[in-house]
DNA sequence: CTTGCTCCTCTAGTCACTAGAGAATGTAGG
DNA sequence: CCTACATTCTCTAGTGACTAGAGGAGCAAG
């Protein structure tokens, strides 16, 4: 027999708010959970795999509908790696640019730092080095 | 003579939509332009880059607020040096976290890709590292 | 001059939540 | 068993940062 989990267990274990579950049911990114006599949602260890794979994903930066993809995909794996795959590559793509200008604006914000340390603000470049990058 | 700048021209030179453009007028992004006689709204050069300079640092993930003080913080270099000092670096701390976090997820998904090396299909785990990632 | 593009303002819609009201139901202490 | 409080329910509305569309006016080219 396997034990029932409560939407606020769901919550805490998954790491996702309750409106957030109710939300994510409203759209159809987690099924229609079974109910108890008075209404309240029940949920099952595969519940709080699904949501925590949600939560990563989410916080990965990857937009809904592509996790609906990907759930989708998941549940009839065939040939469907190479899609994944690619999702994946993509996102790699965007990350990797993030990583690059914020890596340039912290330069130059240490640089201020140090000026100012210094007594005087030369110059502030910020602005030029994200008007321009790369 | 410095040439006017239309809202299409500045648009498509800052990467920045039109109706955007507007919406960072109106809440004080931007500040208000000039108009024509017919009421059309004019810029320049330094537009364009504080424009590109907005769009980067929100493609960076930096909200509003923040980008709203980090112009603030770039346009009075003088004075107070203490109070800039203590501004930088907490906006420092915010890079540097992102910065952590981007590089914690891009190995996320570098590692989801290593998974999904095309042809095995059997050997898909990508939905399982990112249920339990880490 | 007329066709079509750009611009104007305004309202409303989008995404992914988040917050709050008001009611019912569940649980723990006394 | 009663009471107090927590949790859940549905529903509506609000958020941030845009985005799309209506309806109208100006401007430039053929």
């Amino acid at each position: 027999m396997k034990k029932d989990i409560s939407i606020g267990a769901l919550s805490s274990r998954a790491g996702v708010k309750v409106p957030t579950i109710r939300y994510y049911e409203e759209i159809g990114l987690l099924p229609e959970p079974t109910r108890t006599e008075s209404n309240r949602r029940i949920y099952d260890e595969q519940s709080v795999d699904r949501l925590c794979f949600i939560r990563h994903a989410r916080e990965l930066g990857f937009e809904i509908e592509t996790i609906r993809e990907m759930l989708a995909l998941a549940d009839k794996p065939q040939r469907s790696c190479a899609r994944v795959d690619a999702l994946a590559r993509g996102h790699l793509k965007v990350i990797d640019s993030r990583i690059e200008r914020l890596t340039a604006l912290k330069h130059e914000v240490e640089g201020m730092i140090r000026s100012c340390s210094r007594g005087r603000i030369a110059e502030c470049r910020i602005i030029e080095v994200l008007t321009h990058p790369g």
